[in-house]
DNA sequence: CGACGATTTGAAATCAGTCAAGAGCAGTGG
DNA sequence: CCACTGCTCTTGACTGATTTCAAATCGTCG
């Protein structure tokens, strides 16, 4: 069987619900346009009335929104087999913005063909429903970080979050992987300065929770860490 | 024709997608059972598997969550006409508390029978996705407010919202509301602490942009107002 | 080597939190 | 009818976590 370029998202979305062959067929042929984007090129922007949902191959995005005093605030991170479209996709109008992090490759669908397998086939209908649903989770336990935990526990939890996704994702090891991100970025999705952010991580790693060179993250003890940041996998519902 | 209690359901719907005549009767038809809950009654709890979705009937209730250190957060605020439970009962384990801020009327619906409404009608369906995803931009537009914003322009920001909420839903004036909950409450939705809330509405106050006596609120001048909360409607996704 | 962006560090400023106490108000029961 | 209780709201004084501002170092790429 040949391997199809949008294999991930079936993988992804067979992680919400059970699909059948014909389910995973119809998702395997649907229309799509293979891009590659520079890290920083805009996959959508807020206002945008997006005519295809994107199915990240490879590399990360963001997703996020600009306040009028020039704040910036990250709701999410992006990685291979997420449809990081498919909120703006539904709703017609992107109500914020989704950005490449790094280079990435994503498979371009159009919203009709989204629509269309979403009344043929109601169980992948349902699994994209999920898989917004589970964005949505993500984004009300990244408000509690952001609301009520300090900086400490909210950098840690981020760490956290990272390293069980990409493990999901069959991407890097769990206690040991590549932060795709500046300190800046990751200030802007813990709502804090990049120079908190530095102050935070150093903290992190004296206390000997972490250890980092550059960007890459070394987690020592990942329970520990886990406690310190108040991380329950729950949230990303993935059992 | 008669109304049934349901019928706030349809309405709510209908502002996302048109709904046919026998979308509309099919809703009517869902199964249910009225409950009346005090205030502070929970309707969901974390980690429970909800068996209904709960369409609130009167009155107000709030989602929340609470960290390891006890701090709360509230991550939106419902009234008349909003299903309440969708989230958790798709996702199937409850990852966030779901209580009455106030008395509050419910209609209790099978979640099996919401399943099965999803796949006889799928606009129908499509419009509860709908729903969900306006739900999940109120939660991206409160993390930006959490994260971004300074205390007044984020309470003057949750005064913007509520207005326009009611406003939508057909209670009360856009101008004049009476807030449902105390300034702990509050403090729990803008993460900031009961202290400091009574500070910036009587700042917000002493500059004229609201009056107030106990929890009514009049606004004074909504743009003006707007325009401190940085408050922009698009997120609610009316038009 | 030079330039640019990212990271690191220090010192001072500030917004919001903490602690504490008093006032207002509704409900209860004597 | 009044005293008591409990909860919410209000205000003041002080504290502290995070921001701001500024400057130095590091690393990469041309």
């Amino acid at each position: 069987m040949p391997v199809s370029p949008i294999s991930p998202m079936v993988d992804k979305l067979k992680l919400w619900l059970p699909l059948t062959a014909a389910d995973e067929a119809a998702i395997l042929s649907l229309p799509h346009v293979i891009r590659s984007l520079r890290a920083s090129e805009f996959i959508v922007r807020e206002d945008d009335r997006p005519t295809h949902s994107c199915l990240l191959l490879s590399g990360y995005a963001i997703r996020h929104k600009v306040a009028g005093n020039g704040g910036r605030q990250i709701f999410s991170i992006h990685m291979k087999g997420d449809v990081v479209d498919l909120h703006n996709s539904i709703l017609r109008r992107a109500d914020h913005n989704i950005q490449a992090l790094t280079t990435v490759d994503v498979a371009m669908i159009p919203v009709a063909a989204i629509r269309e397998i979403i009344t043929a086939y109601p169980q992948v209908g349902e699994a994209m429903w999920y898989e917004t649903l589970v964005d949505a989770a993500i984004f009300r336990e990244w408000t509690l970080n952001v609301g009520r935990r300090d900086a400490r526990a909210r950098t840690a939890h981020l760490l956290c979050e990272f390293s069980v996704r990409l493990d999901v994702a069959g991407l890097g090891e769990k206690d040991h992987y590549e932060l795709p991100m500046t300190q800046e970025q990751l200030a802007d999705a813990l709502a804090l300065t990049n120079v908190h952010i530095n102050r935070t991580l150093k903290h992190l790693a004296d206390e000997g929770y972490i250890e980092r060179s550059k960007r890459s993250i070394r987690i020592l003890d990942f329970l520990q860490l886990a406690r310190v940041a108040d991380f329950d996998t729950r949230y990303l519902h993935l059992d």
